[in-house]
DNA sequence: AAAGCCAATTGACTCAGATCAAATTTGAGT
DNA sequence: ACTCAAATTTGATCTGAGTCAATTGGCTTT
């Protein structure tokens, strides 16, 4: 973990100024956030923070993609969602985090600590509007989510999964048929609530049938009208 | 559906004045805040709203309990949560209700119109602020619950399911070792991501092993350390 | 109290996805 | 290019939960 000190212009050249929390202020406000912040990278695989921990900072995902996760005490792991650019992380009730986070891959954050934070807060409610605008976001994919987990079959999880992580990929960098995937097989599994083995199988029979093809890091939707019949059930 | 016209004092004697989103409102705000809603009953079975519909109000539950629910095409559902007393609903970005909602048993809602309450919120910061903590709980509890969706067994999901639905009880009307279950067990089955067979086989067996007793609408909960050892696995 | 109805239970059997066990591929370091 | 470790794929087998099919039990209606 490396950090990065502030500098001058450091929110008006940032990449995710339109898409993130901080696209709700203003140019003055947004000149005092900035000293709020500080950008901070992490490598592949660091943990930026666990489960449990005591909630110091907030994070604003900048660049690279983060796993976000729960773990049952037996080792068994959940992933809840994958984090991109623009996300918010960090927001809980309790004063600790609910769950943990690393990087995929090299990853760069925004990071707040959480007092000063909340006091710029205090007085700027369309930034908490815009925070309750995405903690609303998420709740509604947490309930998609569930539907996956709860009630779709192997084949649906991972077709549905391709589309739904394209769509974002879309939203950040433009539409492609490439659709890069930087977690691995058993990152997808554990969001999937599937194992390793049966996500890799999907998707080989996925290559087979023409609908995909596997490439060096990603896949490359072939058929993506396929894959949506598939998804739909 | 019947609506019963507000009445001179409505909120100050209302059972989840304490919980509700209302908390946030001091006694000149409330008695404003009065006027925006009015109570409405529903009927065992009746649904409330349906996902896709225009969202023209939000609810906050006065008394019983609600199932949310999504479908997917061809019928399979996936019960997203249980609503009780002080539950707030209907929140939403994409102007359309994300889950359908309907009464299980007899339901009473302080049912508000969208629009004024939105204006009303425009100037309550504190109200906006208790909407978004029940928006980060409810964020948590969805992450929970896809723990147990995606990594949970039977027997894991229903000795879970059984505590916290207690806990949940408990909040409301203290603690007890009776646990009523208004919701039917197929109600379960889709909150669980399971088949009603199966719930109903693991309560049995859970009978059979005298940790619970099956009673008429619920159980009674006869050992609930070994419950919470079977939930932790 | 008999009939009808729906929810819940129980039993027999099946199967999708897990588990166990090798290959095989990929990638980082030398 | 070569080595080693890790990630992925593939194959064989197993099993937890689903499916299909009766019963059973509780209410409600008559």
């Amino acid at each position: 973990m490396v950090a990065i000190e502030p500098n001058g212009n450091f929110c008006s050249d940032c990449a995710v100024r339109g898409a993130a929390v901080c696209s709700s202020l203003d140019a003055a406000d947004l000149r005092e956030f900035e000293h709020l912040g500080r950008r901070v990278h992490f490598g592949s695989g660091e943990t930026v923070f666990s489960e449990e921990d005591i909630t110091t900072s907030f994070y604003n995902v900048i660049e690279g993609v983060m796993r976000l996760y729960k773990l049952l005490p037996d080792g068994r792991r959940q992933i809840v969602g994958f984090a991109l650019p623009g996300d918010f992380l960090g927001m809980n009730l309790s004063g600790r985090h609910n769950f943990s986070a690393d990087a995929i891959g090299a990853v760069t954050v925004c990071q707040f600590a959480k007092a000063p934070f909340n006091r710029f807060i205090e007085d700027r409610p369309q930034l908490l509007r815009r925070i309750n605008e995405l903690a609303i976001r998420e709740l509604s994919q947490a309930r998609d989510h569930m539907v996956l987990l709860g009630r779709r079959s192997a084949d649906e999880k991972v077709a549905t999964f391709l589309l739904g992580w394209r769509e974002r990929l879309v939203a950040l960098k433009g539409l492609s048929d490439k659709v890069p995937l930087p977690m691995s097989r058993q990152d997808i599994a554990d969001y999937l609530g599937l194992t390793i083995e049966t996500v890799s199988r999907t998707f080989t029979k996925l290559e087979r049938q023409g609908v995909i093809q596997i490439i060096h890091g990603g896949i490359s939707l072939l058929d993506p009208a396929r894959v949506e019949a598939m998804a739909a059930a």
